[in-house]
DNA sequence: TCGACTTTGTGCATAGCTTCACAAAGGCAC
DNA sequence: GTGCCTTTGTGAAGCTATGCACAAAGTCGA
């Protein structure tokens, strides 16, 4: 007979479970912040904007932390879910390229309260190096690797043009870091073992316009033809 | 006999396609200027990150654009996928909210580049109102529902705090928009037919610190047992 | 202690997405 | 023409994710 009773997380908890975890911590905090006890399953899918079905299967991925009749104690189930996350800890995190959104991102309060501490501005652009911005001063790229190792930078950001995005990736790799967060628009290539994850702004506006046109289209029927001598 | 030959695309493209499909133009676009007439899906899919097959299967919900033997036409290829996503006409956006991060995106150059022009920057804090950014003088949120009204806009980004997130965006769907990209954490709720999408900056480095971390913890066995007597 | 009530955790069916593998289609050399 | 070579477009299989629906488990009042 197997021995199988606390275990609290299979190892493997399905992208799409982990993409959804911080959203419901933010809800969770939220409701922590006004007072609340325990939540239903119910009433956080609601204030997470998903099902109450696929909440609770996300949830069983980390352990069975609910109790049947009452709901989710919000404190204990913010520890479990941070600390699946792994904000428990606290993370240097360097932004590269301080142009308009490398600022936006270093005065972003949502990282602070996160467990990720920004532990480093660079910039190749001397007229931006020196400058204050949060708190930190700006300093030349070419620090890049200097920074990483002693401050113990785990996750870099990178914000800078596309045409820069693939040198200063490669310099991070090299330096040790195999945690990235892309917003320039390129696909970068990475080794194994590498995580990269994009933002792209205008991706998502152009997911917007799509639907938005087929709303103005006016359902199924189409009566324009697409034109057969087009440019070609 | 059915003749069935040109029906360019079937009504409803799988929302990961429609997703990619920015992705497929901006490779192809690095292409076009590159003065690439012809591409294989193979290189394609390089270009863009993904798999070969899934790059021809999502194409060919668009039609069937490809020649057998040769590949895509890039600039034929260009324009499908941008009538397809509605790029071919001109989408007036306004940014509500000009902290950090509205400035950032009115000064982002990927957008107006891909048909999106910003018709209107708006503030509710009278010490911004009247700046000049990226050409334009930020209006009063008061003016919301003029500024949509007569400049005909149909994208609304909402780069406001948390809290003014949900009444500037109820206020956007009464004057008529239905197509919003939400940048502020918070869940919004909209009636049916309002098309939704959010970014949230610090979910991308969430899931990386999850990554991260189970890279730390090294492979599956885990010494380390979880607390009995945790905090509860 | 008991029974009514609430809510979780999950088996199962379904839907959607990804990947493989290959026939069909077209170009090109000779 | 003809045959070889390349590359598309897609059927089919496998995988992942979603959502229903309900038994199991726990609370709470009497």
């Amino acid at each position: 007979m197997i021995r199988r009773i606390p275990q609290p997380r299979d190892r493997g908890i399905p992208d799409a479970t982990v993409a959804r975890l911080p959203l419901y911590l933010r809800a969770l905090n939220g409701m922590a912040e006004r007072g609340t006890a325990t939540v239903s399953s119910e009433d956080l899918a609601v204030a997470a904007g998903v099902n109450s079905a696929k909440l609770r299967k996300d949830l069983s991925h980390l352990g069975s932390y609910g109790t049947r009749g009452v709901g989710y104690d919000v404190q204990y189930l913010i520890y479990q879910i941070s600390r699946e996350l792994g904000l428990t800890q606290d993370w240097a995190v360097a932004i590269v390229g301080v142009g308009n959104l490398g600022r936006a991102l270093a005065n972003y309060g949502g990282f602070a309260s996160r467990g990720f501490r920004i532990a480093g501005l660079l910039d190749a652009d001397p007229h931006v190096v020196g400058d204050r911005i949060a708190g930190l001063v700006v300093e030349h790229a070419d620090e890049l690797e200097s920074v990483i190792k002693k401050r113990g930078v785990s996750i870099v950001v990178l914000a800078t043009p596309a045409t820069a995005a693939q040198q200063v990736c490669d310099r991070v790799i090299a330096a040790g870091v195999t945690s990235i967060l892309n917003f320039a628009p390129v696909v970068l290539a990475v080794p194994d073992g590498v995580d990269v994850r994009k933002v792209d702004l205008s991706i998502e506006l152009q997911i917007l316009a799509f639907h938005e046109q087929r709303k103005a289209n006016g359902g199924p029927i189409m009566a324009e033809e697409w034109p057969d001598g087009v440019v070609m």
